[in-house]
DNA sequence: TGTACATCAGTGAACGCGCGTTCACTGATGTAC
DNA sequence: TGTACATCAGTGAACGCGCGTTCACTGATGTAC
């Protein structure tokens, strides 16, 4: 990917993407700092001039992924507003579907990141934002009596395990044959869902 | 770690524990042959001697894993008689217990074997022995009415993925601080099994 | 029991590789006057 | 508008490192007779 001017223009997104791109060819292993530098038409010194080390780098693409979460999230519960288990469920699918579809990304976005709080606040701002989405779609389940009562960031922290460990499961090759072969991970998605809800969800 | 014969006698097994602990220090970035060789008290190519490459010995680490978790389900399925709800519990502790215990050997179990099926056939069918275990669990819950009817193997997926989801966000530190000062990971999983049962459990 | 010999499980030197990071540099850009 | 200069964002050579793997080798062990 070669340049026509000196200057890149927005060297920094596009070192994010590349590194993007490079763990969906080739995942967490494939990803160095020459690669993304190549990858994005530019020499391997070159991002330094943006990122202190690798693992800003790391922590950068991490930030992206969980922006792109919270943003299926956010675009289901607009979507489906009024409808606390619709948004639910298609919040919760939003989140399976990214990671079957960017098996590496969704994993170094929980996995990448070392130093949470003190070095990379800004992907610590972005994983609150997105579990506080969780939480208002949990209390609007449990308004209407889809959900239990209780404490909402207790019960979002179920869902959301139950959500992520379906997800982390089935990337990880943890799933039977035999249950892929009968149904969807939609349809186990929508199975799970409903072991836990009061009210049958679509 | 020095030897006092020239023959080693159980390298295999003392390489694989070697990596476990390994992993317990510094985490999957840390863990090389030449590490694991040196912590055996072995030269850097004894290694080939017993795994064919490194991962070989990944494998064999992650299929140890995978047995060592067996162990803590049937262990708790044994204590438990007759008791289905108190058997889900315990086994489902006894898997997270393990993960916030030895993280990285935890992690590695679960996304370091690559071709599962052709290549490592002792790993598959350790996960699927483990699988076998939460089934019967799982249908013993549901014979008493603690789980809601169903087929089993989903059940138990959506089980699984709730407990392995748990474990995963704690583990990655994506579960609050707020809500790790009220309450100890133990009462979150009592509280998230709690959501999908019938019948409240202790 | 003793000996010859095949097999096995280690050793240590060597290989090539890609990596993260540093550094002196230079081309391009923006700004003050 | 033109020019001097500071700042910025790249370049490319160089560094040292640890890695996985191969290979000719050798010390130890087991077995047949």
């Amino acid at each position: 990917m070669p340049r026509k001017t000196y200057h890149h223009g927005d060297l920094k997104n596009a070192l994010i993407q590349a590194g993007i791109h490079i763990l969906a060819k080739d995942g967490v292993a494939g990803l160095s700092l020459r690669r993304v530098a190549g990858k994005a038409g530019v020499s391997h010194a070159a991002p330094y001039a943006h990122f202190t080390d690798k693992q800003a780098l790391i922590a950068a693409i991490s930030t992206e992924g969980y922006r792109r979460i919270h943003e299926r999230i956010e675009a289901a519960v607009a979507e489906f507003e009024g409808d606390p288990s619709r948004q639910l469920l298609e919040a919760a699918w939003a989140y399976v579907d990214f990671a079957l579809t960017d098996p590496a990304h969704f994993k170094i976005t929980f996995s990448g990141v070392i130093e949470k709080e003190k070095e990379h606040p800004a992907f610590v701002e972005m994983s609150q934002k997105s579990f506080g989405a969780v939480i208002r779609i949990v209390e609007a389940c449990q308004a209407q009596g889809v959900l239990a009562a209780g404490p909402s960031d207790l019960a979002a922290v179920s869902v959301w395990s139950l959500v992520h460990g379906l997800a982390s499961l089935v990337l990880e090759g943890q799933v039977s044959h035999s249950l892929l072969d009968r149904m969807s991970v939609r349809e186990m998605l929508v199975f799970s869902l409903n072991q836990m809800t009061k009210v049958p969800i679509p």
